[in-house]
DNA sequence: AAGATTCTTGACTGCCTCGTCCAGAACATA
DNA sequence: TATGTTCTGGACGAGGCAGTCAAGAATCTT
């Protein structure tokens, strides 16, 4: 033991990750990143390695996060399943209308910028999105067993689908369409969800 | 009227195009699009302007081509409105089902990296956007007409909702998905529009 | 208190990148 | 063919970038 690091290291990556949501990884400048956290760039290289190391780790509790969150969202009893799922449908949606500034999401824009080139980039996402598909597919299935959605339907269908429908608003947020509809598509997705 | 130019300005673009497109803005260098081109940076300047003018050349004749494409794959009579509507949905999983190399969408991955920064840009996806929703819903209202679809529910909500689906199935495959989930996708997204 | 160890700072290096510029080439016109 | 105009190619400059390094500071252990 000798000297210990003097910063808070959860908000320097805060803060990176922040840095790389709006600017994007390749016009994100670690000298930038310095400038906002505070460090030296000595101690970002020794306490994260390079900028590559860098991302991938802000990256990575990016993608926690969410997994986790959408967890806490949809996970529960079949009683409430349906609810929950609807709530976080219409949450999403509303969480993008009320992005002004367009940031988006970091999955998607990293996603999109990088899986080409990257293939830790690319793994992470995809399981992330794995994960996402299970755990929306699994409130679908507890919907259908508590007589919510119509049993007819292949769960994991109806859960790509709602999958598909929220990284498209996602998608469509970020694009600029309007708030009321990016609501409209939550409420008719839910809509024609087949109800028993 | 002097020298005319050596070079096929369409071939040019449209070699920019594809190192845009695989590299993203920030990391495309103007070096590389000389190289590729065969074109020296004089040249390039001299007909296209800076690397952002350039760039937004290339978005526009994407997002332009975009929308033409659907256009053809949409517009017709009622008659087989619902069937055209059908076809281009699962054409568009089934295309970003072979796209191994996890190309993706350049209206996407442009959006993504420079929609918040980059007001030419965002304007630009927005229009492109509203364009592709008001294609689908007219597609939709067709079908309706045609008895295809069931005129209970606002053709403008379910084509918005589709233009979600179909944007999420090209966020999902630039995920890694694999191609069967992105088929599935489509033929439940077909299978939950509401039929008379 | 002394020594050992780790952290911090920021100047520095070497390479990269955009955009300019100019000398010469190619072409239309007359 | 002569002339004027535009295009071409590549060298160049200025600034930007990631990553390194060394000297000093702070802390733990004994």
């Amino acid at each position: 033991m000798a000297r210990p690091r003097s910063f808070d290291q959860d908000e320097v990556l805060r803060v990176t990750r922040d840095l790389f949501w709006s600017a994007g990884y390749a016009a994100a400048r670690v000298d930038d990143i310095a400038a906002a956290t505070g460090l030296g760039k000595g101690s970002l290289y020794g306490a994260f390695g390079d900028k590559h190391q860098l991302f991938l780790r802000v990256f990575d509790d990016y993608c926690a996060g969410v997994t986790e969150a959408v967890r806490r969202a949809l996970d529960g009893p079949d009683a409430g399943a349906y609810e929950r799922l609807r709530a976080h449908v219409l949450a999403v949606a509303e969480a993008t209308a009320a992005d002004d500034r367009l940031r988006g999401c970091l999955l998607a824009k990293g996603t999109a910028e990088l899986s080409e080139q990257d293939p830790a980039v690319a793994a992470r996402a995809r399981k992330t999105l794995d994960d996402l598909d299970q755990l929306i597919s699994s409130c679908v299935a507890a919907a259908q067993r508590a007589g919510d959605i119509s049993p007819e339907q292949d769960p994991a269908r109806l859960g790509g689908l709602l999958l598909a429908v929220l990284r498209g608003i996602e998608a469509l947020g970020k694009g600029g369409r309007s708030p009321d509809s990016l609501r409209a598509i939550a409420e008719t997705a839910l809509a024609v969800l087949p109800r028993p």
